[in-house]
DNA sequence: TTTTGTGAACGTGTTCACAGCG
DNA sequence: CGCTGTGAACACGTTCACAAAA
């Protein structure tokens, strides 16, 4: 198998989407149209991200809606739970620990961190906020998040990978280094409103981009 | 000119952040290869990217950064101000709101709406959380930020467009559909952990993907 | 000599179209 | 017949490599 692509999974996590919701409505079988009408893509795009795993349909029939949704689940990893460190107890932090959904996901923030000594000690929901000088002695954590100020993003990457870290999802908007070894994912909300403010500058109509609409 | 690809104009965010470091340094020229090795990309890169929209370098000396600046800016459609409007005063419109340096870019949030009435008429910042269904009468506003549960997403981004707001921002963890004369960018954080989580549930090693590291 | 600008080559992701199977 | 699975064709973004210019 060929190394899968980055839009592939972002989809698979589409199909799972709407997998769980079309399971609430308590459809058993959906096929590769019916998915792909939700999505706004191609049916033949749905089978072929698919086809990279496995053979989950039955030709004539579709997919088991069912069956589809845990083996969606074990290819993303889903099927365990994760933990998670915070790092950086600001508004974004704080924004991200009250998001639903991520705990029912498989991610658990199980810690927060701070640099700064006016905030170590204080809660952040149910968790105290902790001296980031101590994570290396603490843990361990699969991921974390980078939700601090910009300057001290690559710093705080650093320390994370040091300490093990195997992913970051990082909210500093800029680039961060780290080795291949380590799966980065950065939320660059400055570069998403700059691609707004092109597509709206533009004299042609703006068109929906493919890959991440 | 052919269309331009949104991994191009995402690049030249990053290129105008960078040149803003180096203003701020006093360098007065750059080459495409300094610009490449910031970003960990090509020079090539750089240079096509650029290519697209005129000849801003000169052969043998590189890029001026005052003038490269102030081109991308005019690119990005930085030259001006837009008027945002955020619709969802919860934990992530706080954040927003919070989150500095948009202002600076041009990116002026001059509203906030809710449908909550035990929300509505209270403070965010320096703005008062005004009713949702307001909203068509009030405005103009060119962007707005969808920062509501899932469940208000897409009737927001209908409501959204129908007051003729042509650039959107969508935090909710869902495809939105708006016609394609109404830009459109999704921050979906269950993808993104979703995506980490695939990537350490591999059995190599994970790769740094390209196009959004 | 240095570095840009760019056509051509390349590689990768998407779509097509149909064979295969229920 | 209906729908999946997939090789082949296609489209598109990236990299190469070099002519052109300072």
């Amino acid at each position: 198998m060929s190394r899968i692509a980055e839009s592939t999974i972002r989809r698979l996590s589409h199909y799972y989407r709407v997998l769980e919701e079309v399971s609430a409505e308590g459809k058993r079988m959906i096929s590769s149209n019916t998915l792909a009408e939700r999505e706004g893509i191609t049916s033949a795009q749905v089978r072929k991200d698919l086809s990279y795993f496995g053979s989950f349909g039955r030709r004539g029939l579709g997919y088991s809606v069912e069956h589809l949704r845990t083996e969606i689940r074990g290819i993303l990893g889903l099927d365990r739970r994760w933990r998670v460190a915070l790092v950086g107890a600001g508004r974004i932090g704080a924004a991200l620990m009250a998001y639903r959904g991520f705990a029912d996901q498989g991610f658990d923030v199980v810690a927060v961190y701070d640099r700064d000594p006016s905030v170590v000690g204080r809660k952040l929901g149910e968790l105290t906020v902790r001296d980031f000088a101590t994570f290396a002695t603490e843990g361990p954590y699969e991921m974390a998040v980078i939700a601090t100020p910009v300057r001290a993003a690559q710093e705080v990457a650093d320390a994370l990978v040091a300490a093990g870290v195997r992913g970051i999802l990082n909210f500093a908007p800029r680039k961060l280094k780290v080795p291949d070894t380590v799966a980065l994912r950065t939320v660059d909300m400055t570069v998403e409103f700059e691609s707004l403010s092109f597509a709206l500058s533009q004299p042609t109509l703006p068109r929906r981009r493919r890959t991440r609409g």
